[in-house]
DNA sequence: GATATTTAAGATAAAGGAGTCTGAAACCCA
DNA sequence: TGGGTTTCAGACTCCTTTATCTTAAATATC
């Protein structure tokens, strides 16, 4: 449903917001932590530094931080740098000129479904996913 | 979000569906009008037949048809044939250990949208993508 | 029965994503 | 200034998915 880049993304920046204060992070850190492997992480990342959702310092002490704070940050956000825009738009079967004009026999039903999941992904920034839900 | 296979496949039986009757019909007939390619079709429908959910004819006046009159058959059904079953299940973010005695942070909020989604791919039969909705 | 038609099956090729590796660039610290 | 640390960039490998090709098997029609 999402790729694994934008699964690793979406941790790495959601253990960013979790530290406390803002400075850097080793990515050997990151991915040690979460279990991911660090080539990796470190290319999925590098996609997140280079469309300015985070910012890096090369160095000792250097690493990956987080450009703007937790609140500013959705999940749409980061899987959009990933993945791109077109995850969760379209027609889900696929065919060929579904549309709002000319829409496909199961348009109706899916149209809410894929708003709610478009809305939640909106909506939700990574400071919602570090303090528990019923603050 | 739903693999090309499991598009192709889909798209295929909604159109068996649509037939009158319930005779076969080749497979380059249904490649032909829904504009994909004819053998890599033949593949992806070789495996609903295996599982039970076509039938097929071989020789003249051969070709697909279903198994199960179109109600009897849910895009559940379908997908879960060609994609497996984990397409919807578990969670999202990929979270190590993440289950309902552990979820994660995004768990609580992820898990109705996904119990939506899983309900209308189970619900929705192929007849009630060939009748209007407002029936 | 002969022939044309159609699916079945397996091998093979092309493409994209996932993952690794190496060298370079930048930076801190002594 | 020198050395160690860390990200950056590119090339490279591997695996899965997508797609094609070829041959065999089955069947209707003549």
């Amino acid at each position: 449903m999402l790729s694994r880049s934008c699964i690793y993304g979406l941790q790495a920046v959601l253990y960013l917001a979790a530290q406390e204060g803002n400075r850097y992070v080793p990515i050997r850190q990151i991915s040690d932590d979460l279990g991911l492997s660090h080539p990796f992480l470190t290319k999925v990342l590098q996609q997140l530094t280079r469309k300015g959702l985070m910012r890096s310092l090369k160095g000792p002490r250097g690493g990956v931080a987080l450009a703007k704070p937790p609140e500013a940050v959705t999940l749409k956000a980061i899987i959009e740098a990933i993945d791109g825009p077109t995850r969760f738009e379209g027609c889900i079967l696929g065919i060929r000129g579904c549309g709002p004009d000319n829409p496909c026999a199961f348009h109706a039903r899916w149209q809410p479904v894929q708003d709610e999941i478009q809305a939640i992904f909106s909506e939700t920034s990574l400071l919602d996913l570090t303090t528990p839900m019923d603050a």
